[in-house]
RNA sequence: GCCGGCGUGGCGGAAUGGUAGACGCGACGGAUUCAAAAUCCGUUGGGGGUGACCCCGUGCCGGUUCGAGUCCGGCCGCCGGUACCA
């Protein structure tokens, strides 16, 4: 196995040496030490030196990445690319462009790698990042790099927990819908014990995904059939103090100022739905026997007539008390069963199961006593975990209703157009309900929420899916909470004591309790005599809710953004927020929802001015492996870019990046594709240059300062503007392609004219920065007239009309809709003309022979077509 | 089940209701070469014809239109999301 054949070595040589069909690699290596020292891309804030205040401002965002231990592969790479592309694109259009790159670097692999080995996540992290940062400077991206951010950066965290102690002394007013200081409610004379009930942090005691093994609490997500998504530990429900935040109180300005933003429509869509927003009524049900009152949530409350029986969750508070003698041991079997299944068991279950509890509730409308059941179809954690069964005119009820002979009354009649027999759930009209019979469902709603509500049997409800924040992890690899404990009692601490870091640790493992392990840093958490720290630690999502507002004044120390920086970057322009924020579709939800929220809070208490983040967002579809499977560790199918850039270049990887197809649409990776825009690109270098005897580059004698054809400005001026209106709609994959059409044609051209190849340089620069750079610059060694300049530098070219025009246009005649002819003709002939040629058209004969033409439509510069029969 | 998105050559993909398959990959043929690689030129949706040309073709069925890959209705398939939300 030593001895590698000779043959076999030197043909690997040689392949390496004949793919070099430009010197790429070095022109790239020195490109990015140029842009490295002189801070190229370096943007400027309103205020400093040399900002120039009459450009308007573009902000072209990334989601910023989690550095993971295995570095980037090709897929994180083709967002990137799509943002530098429009960043390099707007600068030369004249923008102030703000482009930066960041780190979301806490979070759980860095902390199980330091439960493994002991080493300090803050040790892991920062390799991590390094890597991360290397990979992506040598794809040549154009990012401020002095506004780098850092999630685990005391500078940075420092005001994650401002933000969070904003949070803390702010409650949301109904009235005018807006977060207000508690202040406010202080001056009202409001308790402190009222306060904190309000408070946008606040603590609850709520039921958790409570992993053991890890040692911490898991978001809904991080659980798979009852175990941990990471480690398969199992994973109960168990109710624990947590810290919460108090999001359910902007559900409806979440959803309502979703309104103005440029965003696809499905993620908007998963926004709402995920908020979930129905509004119905609840309506009371007297327990008879008792005094006890069960509340249900109904959003057809025209349907009371048809409530036949009543549903409780099994978890219901009311179920033991409501459960009669005969009845008790069905109940306590059956609320065994369901806490032994997992919610994935009782997600899958076909059957509808539940058990009879023995009570009855009277229906307040008619005084009738139904049934109480119980059954795992009706959920604890929405509504009242309770319902109103109308078996008549809900699926489940009715699904339910026929397995356990439960009666059926049908109150809603269906339209006639709307057959059949069995469950109707849609809109009629109602009957057999004598306070709305006869009134159509919209009118028979209202007019029942107002008989319950005079009646004071119930009350107008909207309900949301939406539940507040989960805010608390029990982890060391996240910011500590600025709370201090004093008699049962949190306290803020100063802001004058952040950032408040965790402290130094060997021993990273859970605690075995419910504690989280910052517990076991007795002396840090002694913060005084009396008070001890918060020890739970904020979740991944804290430092990712804001980063984009960092990135306008990364280096303000007392500030989370200064005011002017805030205001130029995100207040700018038509609209407010980041002009573009492109990322992956995993964040559709939660990431983006959260941030929203966040952003609104500051904005009601005056810290930003914008009601909404982002502006227009895209989501960028994933890149397969070659073998048409998710990329990954498991298949094998994993590319390194640092690879491909090793063998191709980076402008080879950047071009392919974006030639694959449509930015959002989901493809496969293909090396042979990379070859493919390789080539390309070793075309356009020979475009300029060719190798003397000594195979050493050189400008090609065909560059000369001469003027251009007509032809040649035609395709440069297609180029420039097929490109200019691509850029603006991202269809990256289509501007490519006509660039590829520009050096196919010019390479043909025994002359290239100078100003036409400046041109083409200046459209490709966003796309291949290297390689139009070197090019540029051998280009001004060689023709004194261009000055000594960098293509970065130089303004986007404008496409000229009139060089579009053709004298002659090829005309396509149709017979009938089909293609029979083709002729060649001035663009001036009048449309009279034109059809007399067609019609006259010795191949068109045949097809009109013993025909009649019906009409002759005439497409002027297109077509022709005879209708004839 | 429900909600999105998508079905176009051997493959990735182009096509304001107006010449389907731009551009690229692959394949085939040729030039160059001792030979190869690289490069350059040509062909490349299917079928028929010596040929000029002709017929068929954008998942399937129907509709609107002078004209449909594109618009409308109904099916089938794939991908993604979501799930007893009352």
């Amino acid at each position: 196995m030593l001895g590698i054949p000779l043959f076999l070595h030197k043909q690997c040589c040689v392949m390496t040496e004949r793919r070099k069909q430009y010197p790429f690699d070095h022109a790239e290596k020195k490109w990015q030490q140029i842009w490295e020292t002189e801070k190229t891309f370096r943007c400027l804030n309103p205020g400093d030196p040399g900002f120039d205040p009459s450009k308007p401002k573009y902000y072209a965002l990334d989601m910023f990445p989690y550095p993971s231990g295995e570095g980037l592969h090709v897929g994180h790479p083709e967002g990137y690319t799509a943002t530098d592309i429009v960043s390099r694109y707007k600068r030369k259009k004249g923008f102030n462009v703000l482009h930066p790159m960041g780190w979301d670097a806490f979070g759980l692999p860095a902390e199980q790698y330091a439960i493994r080995t002991g080493q300090h996540p803050r040790i892991t992290t920062e390799r991590n990042v390094d890597r991360f940062r290397h990979q992506l400077k040598r794809i040549g991206f154009s990012y401020d790099w002095d506004r780098e951010v850092n999630t685990t950066d005391p500078d940075y965290y420092k005001w994650t927990q401002w933000i969070f102690l904003q949070l803390y002394n702010c409650y949301f007013d109904e009235e005018t819908r807006k977060a207000r200081p508690i202040a406010d409610l202080e001056a009202k004379g409001l308790s402190g014990k009222e306060i904190d009930e309000k408070r946008l942090a606040y603590v609850a005691e709520v039921p958790v995904n409570w992993c053991a093994e890890l040692g911490t609490v898991l978001a809904n997500e991080e659980v798979v059939d009852g175990k941990s998504e990471v480690g398969g530990f199992p994973v109960e429900r168990k109710p624990m103090r947590q810290w919460m935040l108090r999001i359910t109180a902007f559900a409806d300005r979440l959803i309502d100022e979703l309104d103005g933003l440029d965003w696809p429509i499905g993620i908007i869509k998963r926004q709402r739905d995920w908020i979930g927003r129905s509004e119905g009524a609840e309506v009371d049900f007297k327990v008879a026997g008792s005094g006890e009152i069960l509340r249900v949530f109904t959003t057809r409350p025209d349907t009371l007539f048809g409530a036949t029986y009543m549903v409780l969750a099994p978890e219901h508070p009311l179920v033991d008390q409501l459960t009669t003698d005969s009845q008790r041991e069905a109940v306590t079997l059956y609320k065994e069963d369901v806490s032994r299944k997992s919610d994935r068991d009782r997600e899958e279950a076909k059957e509808k199961t539940g058990v009879f509890t023995g009570g009855h509730a009277i229906n307040p409308v008619n005084g009738e006593q139904i049934p109480i059941w119980i059954a795992d179809y009706v959920m604890i954690s929405y509504g009242t975990g309770a319902i109103m069964a109308v078996p008549a005119h809900d699926d489940r009820d009715f699904e339910f209703a026929t397995k356990f002979g439960l009666p059926i009354v049908e109150v809603v009649q269906r339209p006639e157009n709307q057959s059949g027999d069995g469950c109707f759930s849609g809109q009629g009209v109602a009957i057999n309900s004598p306070l709305i019979d006869g009134l159509p469902t919209a009118e028979a709603k209202s007019k029942i929420i107002a008989w319950l509500e005079s009646e004071g049997a119930g009350e107008m409800k909207v309900n949301y899916k939406l539940r507040d924040w989960l805010f608390a992890r029990q982890r060391y690899w996240g910011e500590p909470f600025p709370i201090v404990w004093e008699n049962g009692r949190h306290r803020p601490v100063s802001v004058d004591e952040l950032p408040v870091s965790p402290p130094d640790m060997d021993d990273f493992k859970p605690t075995g309790t419910i504690d989280p392990p910052l517990a076991k840093a007795t002396d840090w958490v002694r913060y005084s005599e009396a008070a001890m720290r918060e020890t739970n630690t904020m979740p991944q999502w804290a430092g990712s809710c804001w980063y984009y507002l960092r990135y306008c004044d990364a280096q303000n120390s007392d500030r989370f953004v200064g005011k002017e920086a805030e205001s130029y970057w995100l207040g700018g322009g038509n609209h407010g927020g980041v002009d573009l924020y492109i990322g992956g579709t995993e964040h559709a939800v939660l990431h983006l929802l959260y941030s929203r929220f966040w952003h609104k809070v500051l904005y009601d208490l005056g810290h930003v001015s914008t009601i909404e983040p982002f502006h227009k967002l895209v989501n960028q579809g994933l890149i397969m492996g070659e073998d048409g499977r998710k990329m990954s560790k498991r298949w094998g199918n994993v590319v390194d870019p640092l690879d491909v850039i090793a063998e191709y270049g980076a402008d080879s990887l950047r071009l392919f990046e974006m030639f694959m197809g449509p930015l959002e649409q989901v493809k496969p990776w293909s090396t042979k594709g990379v070859e493919g825009v390789h080539r390309f690109l070793a075309r356009a270098w020979r475009m300029f240059m060719e190798a003397d005897q000594e195979g050493e580059w050189k400008i090609s004698d065909r560059i000369q300062e001469s003027e251009p054809t007509k032809g040649q400005l035609k395709v440069l001026h297609e180029t420039i503007k097929k490109v200019t209106e691509d850029c603006e709609s991202l269809s990256f994959n289509t501007a490519i392609a006509q660039m590829m059409v520009f050096v196919n044609e010019l390479t043909h051209e025994p002359v290239r004219p100078l100003s036409v190849l400046v041109e083409f340089l200046n459209v490709l620069n966003p796309f291949a920065p290297h390689i139009t750079e070197e090019l540029n610059e051998q280009l001004c060694a060689h023709f004194p007239s261009l000055g000594n300049r960098t293509i970065a530098d130089q303004p986007w070219p404008e496409w000229n009309e009139e060089y579009l025009i053709q004298s002659e246009i090829e005309f396509v005649i149709q017979v009938n809709g089909k293609l029979r002819d083709k002729m060649t003709v001035s663009v001036d002939i009048g449309n009279d003309e034109l059809e007399k040629l067609a019609l006259d058209s010795e191949k068109i004969q045949p097809f009109t022979e013993g025909k009649t033409v019906r009409k002759v439509i005439v497409i002027p510069g297109k077509l022709v077509n005879i209708v004839a029969n």
